[in-house]
RNA sequence: GCUGAAGUGGUGGAAUUGGUAGACACGUUGGACUUAAAAUCCAAUGGCCAUUAUGGCCGUGCGGGUUCAAGUCCCGCCUUCAGUACCA
């Protein structure tokens, strides 16, 4: 018996062996792109094809995705795009002979990890690590031409060592405004040695107190290094910030969206705390002027310019009536200033308390604590309500000495200008309504405007009236003039402000950069460059510790020992060699503000970039990523840019000379219609064509009459139900749903058991259809496509290809997995122009005049969609050349092999493998971009359009040799034309040679 | 409110400086091949009217305008999306 079954199973594995055998034979011509693609994929790497050399004859050409901060989700097929769009970008520049920087790596310090860790003890860095494992194998399996050789992961000690070695540039800096850029802390503390900060313009702390040289010279060492906390570039300040109690950390204003945190959405309050800030506020004007100098889309430049917020105006300073305080405001029309009638300060600020009144004190501090109380969220929300309180303070008016009213008002922002302003009710319309509400003056300084129904707040037509010296002059004129007389008195002076408010670079997490930082009798000390990096310390929990201090506080190694210049045990401090640790650790943002240019020289442990490397590659030639990070990283980045510029390490001062930011694939949810009484579910689904248009459930609706059997069955009776019974929509896995968007009842049931025992009552044609809808892709919506799939099933290069196809790079658009076979069934059309069931069958005839045609205009259309980033058309192009080549039964490898090459930066695998059939042994990686030949191009004849009054009616085959006369008679003596005049006489006859002809009758 | 982008068939989208609107696909319908299915191939496919056929009218968010000719330019609106918001 047993020897009988062996019998057979050899029996068995002969035949399969043979019919495998003559599958694979029939398979090596057949379009496998599976095999095809794991085959060139594996080439690539083990021939490192894309790697790129730092010394080279080529010109450079640096083309950069944002990288990807990797999430336990993985990548879903919207992710993708911008590397797709990006990396045929760089592989037609290596065609074209550009040596090609086209690197990838991961912005691995974040949130999400650290969160994870909290909830199940796993360290941050497995959970990481997994992740990118997951990247990558993705990253790979769509072909991207990437130089992994030059991988950085910012939460590697080799590479934040740099982050932090940039941190210590930064502290050891300040910002001359004289000079205009950062220069060396040395150069400040000369000056303060010599001549005291008197004559310092440079960009500080705003309570910066004046001192002389011999001051200077007597400070403690203490006091020096406060005074000079408050110029460096970074510094140690007493911030209000935004807290998150939830996340235990604070966030920048970017990191917030409507009032909750933009991970998570938690609520968000203000607090005050020593935090580490970036002083990017200095480069505000430079980071404006910055934006005309390269080329980024304009919305985008837009954002930015709104975000740092210019406005150009003056600072005018009010004295307070019987007090020796001085309220200084800025505003941007001091051609109103005749116009004040009041002031108004935020209830935060610094003078409320002094100058109120004693009648006024209850209703103030009532009013302070009031606004206090209220949230950030609160008062957003609530921008109508018109509030405030009088002070009982008067200021007085630069020029007329009137007295002015000062009040406090929660429309005034403590946080924008001085906190402080002066009311012009006339010219604007918030003070306006300010007054209105409490009675009081507008007094009107317009010429011939009517402010009785609003405030009049057009500078175009701005003739000023009622106001001494300005009286008859526009806005422009009158702003000059009142800002020359507020510097006579010294009450004022022109003034430029930003809403660009310094960054706060401190987070209360564990999974980020530590600070290179230890203090020593409360001070900062930088430690010194040579003994970084400063790693991260194990900790037991990751969550703040029991007195409230970061998580870093629970590491028990975590003590910087000066004699050593080690980390050591917390139990030495003895604040003489052994000193505490920074406890915070650096946002995500500065890990990936300087990424790009280490990318250069990734391996470099002597320096961040060797000056070799930076002077070569200069700057990011094209950078390809999500206009989410417009106010965030790529603010940041062009600050640290800038900063390294001014101090001689890069030779540039924008890191991005041309910035494209691709939409996002949006994916095709699928909804369930749930009938509900009461809030509850009743088990029952109705096919969506036969709710649309309905949120009741009315028995009289004959549609219904399936489900109104189904509430008898259940013993409903109609007065429970009727126009009671409400419909709403739950989510359905996408999986379940075919493109005829019918469900798969029994794959829905396994999916939420809950239902397993749900009504589903169908259309009248017994089938059961889902609503869809387009939204975010996102797992909370189960509309998310895996890209796994889709290249297992039709491959990476139809992922690629339709990833394009979609529509235009920067432009939205929903993901349908269907239309996916025509890029599909191209690519096999592809393959069949080269390849039949005998295998190759490309040969050396001789192109005729339509091969080299179509060949040509393809040439020049890929060429030019390119440059344009006009991918979609580029797909249509390729469709168009394969159905006319294939039409036109070409064979010839004159023709085949440059259409290879023109292919090959969308579908990278298959011209591989052709190219390889072709005989050629290098990578098609390299080959030359076929020239363009105008000749082919050039016709003998044009089809004209033959118009009638703007209409076309038909079409007449004409040489283009005529001239215009002969048109026009060949036109006019046609019979189809005399039968469209029927006898009448044209007008006007417009030809245009090599265009139209149109009959004007 | 302000700023930016965009409105074209059933769907995604083409249309270079004003010059044949709807390329290229998806989907749909019909057909070929097949025992059948898949795959593949062929044909039709903006709407309406008409037909024996070569036809006719309307049509790019809406209303005007410029022009021989407008999706494209100008004026006035509407809608959608995104960003931003008491910014003095």
């Amino acid at each position: 018996m047993k020897h009988y079954y062996i019998e057979r199973l050899t029996f068995y594995s002969v035949v399969i062996r043979l019919n495998l055998q003559l599958y694979c034979r029939i398979k090596t011509m057949r379009y496998d792109f599976n095999t095809i693609e794991k085959k060139w994929q594996d080439y690539w790497a083990s021939h490192q094809t894309f790697k790129a050399e730092n010394n080279s004859e080529k010109p450079k050409y640096y083309v950069l995705d944002m990288f990807p901060y990797p999430s336990g989700a993985g990548l879903h097929v919207g992710h993708p795009l911008g590397y797709i769009a990006s990396d045929i970008y760089a592989r037609y520049k290596r065609h074209k002979g550009f040596n090609v920087l086209h690197p990838q790596g991961y912005d691995s310090f974040g949130l999400p990890a650290e969160q994870y860790a909290i909830q199940t003890g796993q360290h941050p860095a497995i959970t990481t690590e997994e992740n990118i494992k997951t990247y990558r194998r993705q990253l790979d399996q769509i072909g991207f031409s990437f130089d992994w050789s030059r991988e950085v992961r910012t939460s590697d000690p080799s590479y934040y060592k740099w982050t932090q070695w940039i941190f210590i540039q930064l502290f050891e800096s300040w910002y001359n405004n004289n000079t205009n850029k950062a220069e060396p802390v040395s150069s400040l503390i000369e000056q303060f040695q010599t001549s005291g900060n008197e004559h310092i313009d440079a960009a500080c702390d705003e309570d910066t107190p004046l001192f002389s040289a011999k001051e200077w010279q007597d400070f403690s060492a203490v006091q020096k290094q406060e005074m000079l906390l408050k110029y460096r570039l970074t510094y140690l300040a007493e911030t209000e910030v935004n807290w998150c109690p939830a996340l235990g950390t604070v966030l920048a204003n970017d990191e917030i969206v409507n009032g909750v945190s933009e991970r998570g959405g938690h609520p968000v309050v203000r607090k005050k705390m020593t935090q580490w800030s970036m002083r990017i506020s200095a480069y505000a004007e430079r980071l404006i002027q910055g934006l005309d100098t390269i080329d980024w889309t304009d919305s985008l430049k837009e954002t930015q310019r709104n975000w740092i917020g210019k406005s150009v105006g003056a600072s005018v300073t009010f004295k307070v009536k019987g007090h020796d305080e001085l309220i200084e405001v800025f505003t941007t029309r001091p051609d109103t200033i005749f116009g004040v009638s009041f002031m108004t300060l935020a209830p935060e600020h610094e003078l409320v308390a002094r100058i109120t009144t004693a009648e006024q004190k209850e209703a103030v501090e009532a009013y302070v604590e009031a606004t206090a109380k209220r949230s950030e969220r609160d008062r957003m929300a609530d921008v109508k309500t018109i509030s405030g309180v009088f002070t009982g303070a008067y200021a007085e008016h630069p020029f007329t000495k009137e007295l002015i009213p000062i009040w406090i008002g929660d429309y005034v922002l403590a946080s924008y200008g001085t906190g402080a302003v002066m009311a012009v009710p006339c010219g604007d319309q918030r003070d306006y309504d300010f007054a209105k509400h409490f009675g009081i003056d507008i007094p009107n300084i317009f010429e011939g405007v009517d402010i009785s129904e609003e405030a009049f707040a057009d500078k175009e037509h701005t003739v000023i009236a009622n106001s001494d010296f300005l009286n008859g002059l526009g806005y422009k004129k009158a702003v000059k003039r009142a800002i020359e007389q507020l510097e006579q008195i010294g009450q004022g002076k022109g003034k430029t402000n930003y809403r660009l408010r310094d960054a706060v670079f401190s987070r209360q997490r564990y999974w980020g950069e530590p600070f290179p930082v230890y203090y020593k009798e409360g001070m900062p000390q930088m430690i010194d460059a040579k003994h970084l990096p400063l790693t991260l310390p194990e900790v037991e929990k990751y969550l703040p510790t029991e007195t409230g201090e970061p998580p870093l506080g629970n590491a028990r190694v975590w003590a910087w020992d000066t004699e050593t210049n080690t980390v050591v045990d917390n139990d030495l401090i003895d604040h003489k060699t052994i000193f505490p640790l920074e406890l915070n650790t650096m946002p995500g943002w500065a890990g990936s503000s300087q990424y790009f240019n280490r990318y250069m020289d990734p391996h470099n442990t002597e320096e961040i970039f060797s000056k070799q490397a930076i002077d070569y590659w200069q700057q990011v030639d094209l950078y390809i990523g999500g206009s989410e990070h417009a106010t965030g990283h790529l603010l940041y980045a062009r600050f640290w840019e800038k900063f390294m510029f001014d101090r001689g390490y890069v030779p540039v001062d924008e890191f991005a000379k041309k910035l494209i930011n691709q939409g996002m694939i949006l994916g095709t949810s699928a909804f369930l219609y749930e009938v509900t009484l009461d809030g509850k579910s009743l088990n029952i689904f109705v096919s969506s064509d036969l709710i649309e248009g309905h949120e009741y459930i009315d028995s009289q609706h004959p549609k219904w009459s399936e489900l109104i059997k189904l509430y008898e069955a259940r013993g409903l009776k109609k007065e429970d139900y009727d126009n009671k019974s409400k419909i709403r929509l739950i989510h359905c896995d996408v999986s379940y749903v075919n493109s005829s968007d019918e469900l798969d009842e029994e794959g829905f049931k396994k999916w939420r058991p809950e239902f397993k025992n749900a009504d589903f009552i169908t259309n009248s044609e017994g089938v059961f259809k889902v609503k869809r809808d387009v939204e975010k892709m996102s797992k909370s919506k189960y509309n998310v496509v895996n890209p796994d799939q889709i290249c297992e099933q039709y491959g990476a290069d139809s992922l690629r290809l339709y990833e394009m196809f979609l529509g235009p790079l920067e432009q939205y658009k929903p993901w349908n997995t269907a239309g996916i076979s025509g890029v599909h069934s191209f690519l096999k059309k592809l393959w069949k122009l080269f390849m039949d069931d005998n295998g190759l069958k490309v040969n050396a005839s001789e192109p005729n005049k339509d091969n080299l045609k179509t060949l040509h205009k393809t040439i020049k259309k890929v060429e030019e969609d390119i440059e344009n980033f006009s991918f979609n058309t580029s797909v249509s192009t390729f469709m168009i050349a394969v159905n006319e080549l294939t039409a036109q039964k070409c064979s010839s490898r004159a023709i085949l092999e440059p259409l290879l090459v023109v292919i090959s930066p969308y579908a990278p695998h298959i011209a591989e493998e052709l190219w390889s059939q072709l005989g050629h042994k290098e990578s098609i990686a390299y080959a030359a971009f076929p020239k363009f030949d105008e000749a082919h191009l050039v016709e003998s004849t044009k089809t004209y359009p033959i118009s009638f009054n703007g209409k076309m009616r038909f079409t007449l085959e004409l040489s283009l040799d005529l001239s215009k006369e002969d048109i026009e008679a060949a036109v006019l003596s046609d019979d189809k034309t005399k039968a469209q005049l029927q006898g009448r006489t044209p007008k006007k006859v417009i030809v245009v040679p090599g265009k139209i002809v149109n009959i004007v009758g």
